[in-house]
RNA sequence: CGAGGUGUGGCUCAGUCCGGUAGAGCACCUGGUUUGGGACCAGGACGUCGCACGUUCGAAUCGUGUCACCUCGACCA
């Protein structure tokens, strides 16, 4: 390809819209361009690296097993009204409706028409195991997206779903799709994680995120490097940490506390440390209950934990008027005793641990000290609900646990019947009898995907794109474009490497040498041959992006070098 | 959805407080000189200053409304 004849909008400056560095180059260097909030048209320099990422994600779904198809982008309402989620979806979902007044969703995510295609299709366990993916766009009005592609409103998602006849057969199926994930990511040079994730609302027996390690992660996850462990924070846990018991229990006391309403101000007011209380938040769930948890004062509520252990769609901090009327005092002054109605009171592990301890007495300006489970409360249940952090305890080994934030790249979940059963997706086995299929589903969001390779193969000049997802392999730069001897030589060499199947540019612009450079960089191509000073002499340069220097060689060794670089780098 | 911010040529931004002939750099076009890491000289084109209404002799600038975009938060199977 010539660079003169290419759309190729590259920008010297860095656009002010964009906030962290695979945004900024994907604008820089022309690889697409925003539409609207949210919404982007990839150019073609970008459309060609997400086709490698998408050949990727295609290769490795149809060596496992899976096989491809399309579902359309517009469903109809009934679709996501069988199983209910038409409503749950809520705002998130764009809705359209047709010139009958017909309703219309674009497609949020895609479990209903699958289950509902293999429903009406396979009726016997003959027609099983069966693993169905397409690579499509999908459609989530979301609140903020955000860093270009990464949180957009319109994105591509590679979504398989497999249909098993029982437990064991979703395990196989599942492992089948974890080993083509892990590949998938390999080939794509990510560095990345696979961390448990919560399967809260979606049911199902197990779920694992890939996770790709960048500071611009929108999640967080907790690691630990001795044993393994890792999860999302959502669902992470940890080892209790009990503070030290005397076995005395104090009598409770009640304490006049005046505006002393955080945890900050009780620890200078009993002049002790945060482990010595226990908060009491109030939530309303969607169905209209209001809910307790307790964690301990220096704890922070795991509001996934708390919403998958309450049952609730929806869960909210309860309003002041609410907390005021359960507590009879002013926010702030929450506790487990003598809250003036009977609400479900759930109570971290570590408050179940804890001695002689301070809480709200739901009295404005009044505390309880040297208050005990047991005897002065009993939760409705005791359970973890806190969130880890950094140094707590590894819930498997018991060494400390690391955290790290991460772009969620991949999502495996067992689903099991969930949507079988709604759907009534079943089959006939042996024995003549109907069961529910059982079934996973499986995400890759392609274009979040290439944008996390960049967040991770950049420099300070640009792009470094790994070969694998190159939109180019090699670009060939003639110094002087005038210099109709030398641009014959750079001609030749890109035609051989062209005939060689690789992917290569000719920058034959009429420019300064240091234009080409620059932009090489800044597109990333990931090997470059410069035709220049000593060409007269049979001598070219060849350099790696990731290269200080170039190396010089005869233009045939520089062919021959480039095509092996970039087999050796394809060979999946 | 809550809070904050920004809308001026393709891009980055100044001008707005204090109303008076719309600016700079980059990019673009023409000619020339250049040519190994984003050249230089000369000339040129490109704007209803987000939109609407209002105040005023006069509005990019003041007022009201509205839209879009960005950031933080909340939310996110």
């Amino acid at each position: 390809m010539y660079v003169s004849r290419m759309f190729l909008p590259t920008q010297r400056e860095v656009p002010s819209e964009a906030e962290i560095a695979s945004h900024q180059l994907m604008l820089r260097a022309g690889l697409m361009r925003k539409v609207a909030s949210g919404i982007y048209a990839f150019l073609p320099l970008g459309y060609r690296a997400f086709r490698k990422v998408e050949r990727i994600v295609r290769e490795e779904m149809d060596r496992a097993g899976a096989q491809e198809l399309i579902m359309p982008a517009v469903l109809p309402a009934e679709t996501y009204m069988e199983s209910g989620r038409w409503s749950v979806f809520g705002p998130e979902m764009f809705r359209l409706k047709d010139r009958g007044g017909r309703e219309f969703c674009l497609g949020p995510t895609h479990e209903e028409p699958f289950t509902e295609t293999v429903r009406n299709e396979i009726h016997s366990y003959r027609g099983l195991p069966l693993t169905l993916y397409q690579i499509q766009h999908k459609y989530r009005d979301e609140k903020r997206p955000r860093f270009g592609v990464m949180r957009s409103r319109e994105f591509v998602m590679k979504d398989a779903y497999s249909f098993d006849r029982d437990e064991a057969g979703l395990d196989v199926s599942y492992q089948a799709m974890y080993r083509a994930y892990r590949r998938v990511f390999d080939r794509c040079s990510l560095d990345y994680i696979v961390v448990d994730a919560d399967s809260g609302a979606m049911g199902g027996s197990g779920s694992q995120e890939f996770m790709v390690k960048s500071d611009v992660g929108e999640a967080v996850v907790a690691f630990c490097d001795a044993c393994g462990y890792a999860a999302n924070d959502e669902k992470a846990t940890a080892v209790p940490a009990p503070e030290a018991k005397t076995g005395v229990l104090l009598p409770a006391e009640r304490v006049a506390t005046p505006n002393v309403k955080t945890v900050e101000d009780l620890m200078k007011f009993f002049g002790t440390t945060s482990k010595k209380f226990a908060k009491t938040l109030v939530y309303r769930t969607d169905d209209g209950r209001l809910v307790a948890a307790m964690v301990r004062g220096d704890r922070e509520l795991n509001e996934t934990k708390f919403h998958n252990l309450v049952g609730a769609t929806e869960l909210e901090l309860a309003s002041p008027e609410d907390v005021e009327r359960v507590t009879g005092a002013a926010v702030g002054f929450a506790g487990p005793v003598g809250l003036k109605e009977r609400i479900e009171l759930y109570a971290d592990l570590e408050v179940a641990e804890m001695e002689n301890f301070v809480v709200g007495a739901n009295d404005t300006d009044q505390h309880l000290k040297n208050v005990n489970v047991g005897r002065d409360f009993v939760p409705t249940k005791v359970a973890d609900l806190r969130t880890v952090e950094a140094g707590d305890a590894c819930p498997v080994c018991g060494r400390p646990l690391g955290q790290c934030r991460g772009i969620e790249v991949g999502h495996i979940f067992k689903l099991g019947t969930k949507y079988s059963k709604i759907l009534h997706c079943n089959y006939l086995d042996e024995a003549g009898a109907e069961n529910a299929m059982v079934m996973g589903c499986y995400g890759i969001g392609v274009n979040r995907t290439l944008a996390a390779v960049i967040e991770q193969h950049h420099d300070a000049n640009g792009i470094v794109w790994p070969l694998a997802v190159a939109p180019y392999h090699v670009t060939v730069v003639p110094v002087m474009a005038s210099d109709a001897a030398q641009m014959a030589m750079a001609k030749d060499i890109h035609y051989r490497l062209e005939e060689a199947g690789i992917d290569v540019l000719l920058d034959d612009r009429d420019e300064r040498p240091g234009v080409k450079f620059k932009d090489a960089d800044l597109l990333g191509i990931p090997l470059r041959v410069t035709v220049g000073r000593k060409y007269a002499d049979g001598i070219v340069e060849y350099k790696e992006r990731t290269a200080e220097k170039p190396t010089e060689m005869t233009p045939g060794e520089a062919v021959d070098k480039a095509v092996a670089a970039v087999r050796e780098a394809l060979r999946a």
